[in-house]
DNA sequence: AAGTTTTATGCAAACCTTTGCATGAAATTT
DNA sequence: AAATTTCATGCAAAGGTTTGCATAAAACTT
C-alpha cells in the first residue's frame, strides 16, 4: 500500500522523456511545449509527486530552514512570539526548528552545534538565563549565517537585535506606584545576567531616584526562574518584614500573581495595603482578582519584525549593511490591582 | 571574514588525500591509520567543518526531522505536549518542525502537503477543530511515512493515537458536583466536531443520567473559540437565567475563568451559590481566587508517549505492526471553586 | 533549395556525503 | 624468496534536483 515517493525519474520514465524536460515542464519553463506539459503535470499527480526539498536544498545550499532559540515555549510570551515569528516566515516558504534551552547555558551551545549540521539559513535568538558567555553565538556568526537575537540581549555581540525598552517600562511602572501614593516600594526581580532583568531593576532604582526615595536592599528580592512557585518564597520574605512594603513590582506576570496568592494568604488588601504591578500582560492576568496591573509588550509584532529583519539579512547576505537595534516601547496597564492615582 | 561552509572536499584538498578517506577519518572507521585520523580531525577542527545534514540525508533518503502539528502553541496544553515530544525526540537526534494550523482546516491541508515537500520521516498531529475531513492525512498516509495522532481523535483513521479518557473526566467532574449537592449543573462545551470536546459533553450528560437528574438543554451552550473572551457571553447567558444554575462544567480552564469572572461580576458567591470546575489544570488555575477545581491531565507524559511510539514505528517502517491507542486516565482535583462533600 | 531563425528536448555537471569494491603496499607466514 | 595475509587508501556510484550548453527538428526567410 505505501508506495514509495515518486522522483521526476519516475515521470520521465513512464513518459519516455528526460528528466530535464520533466522538470522544466513542472516549473513551467517557456521552452517546453504546451502538450508535454500537461501530459507531465498529469502524470506527476497521478503518481503523487512531490519534488524533494532535501536534494535542491542541497543544490541551492539552502535549507529553507530557519532555527529559532529559545528558553522555553510554555511561556506565553515566547510562544507569542513565535507565533509572530512564524506568521512571517511560513509565507515566505521557510519552515522553522524550535529549540528550547530550557534556561541552560549547555543545552543552548548543543543547540547551535546542531543547527549548524542542519544547516540552517539563519537563526533567531533569545538567550538563557545562564547564559554569560556568547562565544557558541560568535562561532555560529563566523559561518555567515545571519543571526538576530530578540527580547533578551546579548552585549558586545555584534548582530541584529530587536528589544523591548525595559528599563522604560520598570521606570513607569514604579513612577505610577510613587504617584499613587506608595512609600515602600518593593522589587522582586530575576536572574541577573538576564539583560531584561538587569534593566528592569535599574529603572526601578532610577524612577525611586527622581523621586527621592531612598533605596532599601531589604526591599530587593531575586527568583532564579519565573515559575509561581519561584515567586512564592520572595513575596513571602517580603510581606513579613517588620517595616511590610505597600508596593510591589515584579520582574514578570507569574511573579507578580505569586506576590498577590502570598498577600491574600497574609489577608492583606490589595491595592488598599499593598499595589502590585506585573511585567509582561498575559492574557490571564485581567481575570485575577483583582485585575493586575502591568506592563504590556509588543509580544507578537516583536517576532514578526525578528522574522523581518533575518529575512532581509538571509536576502542581501552579501551587501554590508549596518546593524539594526530596533527597540520596542511597553505601555503600563492599570487595572485593580494597584491604587488609584 | 565569513567563510562558507567548509566541506570534506576542502580537508581532503588541504592534506592531499582522498574525500572518503577524510570521511572514513571522522566517523572513526577502524580501516583508517591512527595518524591519519588525528592529522585529518584536527584539520577539520581548524577549518571549522561541520557534516552537512542535507547532503547525508538526501543519501539515505530521511531527513531525520519530524512534524508536529498543532492548532496552536500559545496554549500551555499544547507546548507542554511539544515540549514532551521534544525531550524524547532530540536525544534521538530527530530535529522537529512545529505547524499551527490555528484551528484551520485550509491551513492544516497546506501544512501537510508542505511537510510532505519537506521530506519528514513522520508526523505527530492534533487536527483543528475545523477538520472534519481526514483525506489530507490519509493521503499523508499513503506516502508511507508514519502518522500518530494525539489527544484530539481523527475517528475511523488507521493510524497510532495517544489520547486522553475525556469522557471519564467529564464524568468525574459532573458526579463529583452532584454529589456535593448541586442540582443545576450546567455545560459550557468546545466545537462539537472535536472529538476532545464531544466525549466531555458525553461525560456530562451520561454523569447526569446515572443520578436521575433531567437534561436541560437551556444548560448547555458552546464556546466557538478557547480564548477567556469566548467564554463570558455563554457564562453570563446562563448565569442570566432564570432558573440559575449552582455549578458550571466548562470544557477547559480558560472557559472557566471566563465563567469565574462572569460570576463575580453578578456579585455571586463561589462556591456557596455556584461551583467552577474547569478541565486541564494549567499553572495558573491554582491561583485564581477561589482557586479553580479542574481536571488535570498527564500532558508531558502524553507527548512523550506519542513521540517514542513514533519513533518505533519509523525504526521497524516495513513490519506489520498492530495499530496502538493509548488512552490516558485524567484525575479530578478539588480547589476552592467548587463545593465540598 | 539553401540558409536562418525558432522551438523543443536532452546531456551532463554540480551540490556533499557514505560505502562496496578494488588496489597497492607493507608485514607476515610458509 | 615466494605466497599469503593484513593494513591503508582511493575510485566511483548513488541520492533527486536544477540549469547552461548543445543538439535536433521544425518553421520560416531569402
Amino acid at each position: 500500500m505505501s508506495e514509495p515517493r515518486a522522483t521526476l525519474k519516475d515521470i520521465a520514465t513512464k513518459l519516455n522523456i528526460s528528466i530535464s524536460t520533466v522538470s522544466r515542464a513542472l516549473n513551467d519553463h517557456p521552452a517546453i511545449n504546451q502538450r508535454t506539459k500537461r501530459k507531465v503535470k498529469s502524470t506527476a499527480k497521478k503518481l503523487n509527486y512531490y519534488p524533494n526539498l532535501l536534494a535542491l536544498n542541497l543544490l541551492q545550499k539552502k535549507s529553507h530552514i530557519i532555527g529559532v532559540v529559545v528558553p522555553e515555549i510554555t511561556s506565553h510570551f515566547f510562544s507569542s512570539v513565535i507565533t509572530g515569528i512564524q506568521d512571517i516566515l511560513r509565507p515566505s516558504n521557510y519552515n522553522i526548528i524550535i529549540c528550547q534551552s530550557e534556561e541552560s547555558y549547555t543545552e543552548e551551545v548543543e543547540i547551535l552545534e546542531n543547527l549548524m549540521r542542519v544547516g540552517v539559513d539563519g537563526i533567531l535568538v533569545s538567550p538563557s538565563s545562564s547564559t554569560k558567555n556568547f562565544d557558541h553565538l560568535r562561532r555560529f556568526k563566523k559561518t555567515g549565517i545571519p543571526i538576530v537575537v530578540f527580547d533578551r540581549d546579548c552585549p558586545g555581540l555584534e548582530v541584529d537585535k530587536v528589544l523591548v525598552d525595559d528599563y522604560d517600562g520598570a521606570f513607569q511602572a514604579v513612577d505610577y506606584l510613587v504617584k499613587s501614593g506608595c512609600k515602600r516600594i518593593a522589587h522582586i526581580g530575576g536572574p541577573l545576567n538576564l539583560s531584561t532583568t538587569k534593566h528592569r531593576l535599574n529603572g526601578y532604582l532610577d524612577a525611586l531616584k527622581q523621586h527621592d526615595i531612598p533605596i532599601d536592599k531589604k526591599y530587593i528580592k531575586h527568583v532564579k526562574g519565573f515559575t509561581h512557585e519561584d515567586g512564592i518564597k520572595p513575596a513571602k520574605a517580603l510581606l513579613k518584614l517588620e517595616n511590610q512594603p505597600d508596593a510591589i513590582f515584579a520582574v514578570n506576570d507569574c511573579i507578580a500573581i505569586s506576590a498577590m496568592h502570598a498577600a491574600k494568604m497574609l489577608n492583606l488588601k490589595i491595592p488598599e495595603e499593598i499595589s502590585i504591578i506585573g511585567f509582561d500582560d498575559e492574557p490571564h492576568s485581567s481575570y485575577f482578582t483583582p485585575g493586575l496591573s502591568t506592563i504590556w509588550q509588543p509580544v507578537y509584532s516583536m517576532g514578526m519584525l525578528s522574522a523581518r529583519i533575518l529575512l532581509k539579512r538571509i536576502d542581501n547576505k552579501d551587501e554590508k549593511q549596518k546593524l539594526r537595534e530596533e527597540i520596542f516601547k511597553p505601555e503600563l496597564v492599570i487595572r485593580a490591582s494597584s491604587k488609584k492615582m
